[in-house]
DNA sequence: ACGACAATGTAGACGCTGTCAACAACTAAT
DNA sequence: ATTAGTTGTTGACAGCGTCTACATTGTCGT
């Protein structure tokens, strides 16, 4: 317990996943390395190699996590209502996923990242998978209470998605600072409450 | 004229955009490489730094140009209306947007990539700023004609470009691909037009 | 017309990266 | 105790972006 550095490392590969999700978080995804993430660790350089196919399958295992992350903030914003309210969950879900994605932007531009999802490994796949479908379910029981039901399920989907999802590439990404710049005067909570009830309104419901 | 090959190479700048588009729109953005847009165009490694600082600075060129092409896009979209109704000019910019984008979907991309963003040069800035602008000046006519009276002005145009935007990276981009396969089934142009009236809708005008 | 000077392209180097193969150290099972 | 498998090390390789020194070409004032 007490040798300074042994040869066997512990779990080698949680600690990597560990020390890349700490790099993406203070530097962006694009200042992680398979190499730097060996140094920080005092390993050797090739280390990580044993525990990741390659890169992609490192962002591909961190992602997967993410997604899970993502998915449990979501529907846990659900259950925090208390309600079987299909409005007042999905609505609650829209604030849940938005709010997780502007607490954690550096992780959410991971998951997001196109290089991520290129040559996802099948796990990755499935959660993505996963994420959409519990979105989905959602939607499906705002429809059979009657929200928009001439609509597409598959684009009443999409449209439902679409509005957190966008909403958070435009505040996150660079792409549109001046997006972000011109929400700064308002109070985070409310603007995304605002938002979300243009998308799943549950004015005067509860 | 007929020289096979000169030491001055004609205007290389404008040769090695329009390969880094070629490239982007064939391969992806991944495999766009400074060495490899020299190869290909039979200069040596180092020519393109003559005419673009560093990567960052061709990609940023490169997206300076797109962003100009979709919001001509897009407000071509509008001007195609006749009308100066403008919900219906809105809502034939997002049709447009959106079209655009999935008829373009590497460029997309490549506009939308965290690496084109991150440092990008100032005229890159004001090129996306200009978009952002011009979607917004819509949004507050539509807002001006009644629609969402009572929403702030910022949170209602993240509202509508979000949809869009978000609908395009879900069919773009393959973090989600099962939206995309759900979604191949409709045809395109109706689904689109069904998914925009949703935001900004005009059933009964024209 | 010519000579200085800027613009443009070349060649080589540097350090960085991801990945691989050969080897070493440690672990666990027989 | 020997053996086999796991895990970490080391060295190599090619490719990348970028820099510097140098070569070639075009331009412009005189």
């Amino acid at each position: 317990m007490e040798q300074e550095r042994q040869y066997h490392h512990g779990n080698l590969a949680d600690d990597i996943l560990a020390r890349a999700a700490e790099i993406i978080a203070e530097e962006g995804i694009e200042a992680l390395t398979l190499r730097g993430i060996a140094r920080d660790l005092g390993v050797s350089h090739g280390a990580p190699n044993r525990h990741f196919r390659n890169k992609a399958a490192l962002l591909s295992a961190l992602a997967r996590e993410g997604w899970k992350e993502v998915r449990e903030a979501t529907l846990g914003a659900a259950e925090e209502t208390g309600s079987d309210d299909p409005y007042v969950r999905l609505n609650a879900m829209g604030r849940g996923f938005l709010g997780w994605s502007l607490a954690h932007p550096a992780l959410f531009r991971a998951l997001t990242h196109p290089d991520v999802a290129r040559f996802g490994e099948d796990d990755l796949n499935k959660a993505t998978e996963d994420f959409q479908q519990t979105i989905k379910d959602a939607v499906a029981a705002t429809q059979a209470a009657g929200r928009h039901p001439d609509v597409p399920l598959d684009i009443l989907s999409l449209y439902t998605n679409a509005v957190p999802f966008g909403a958070a590439m435009a505040m996150i990404n660079p792409v549109a600072a001046t997006t972000a710049d011109n929400l700064k005067g308002h109070d985070l909570e409310i603007m995304i409450a605002k938002l979300i009830e243009l998308v799943v309104p549950i004015a005067g419901r509860r």
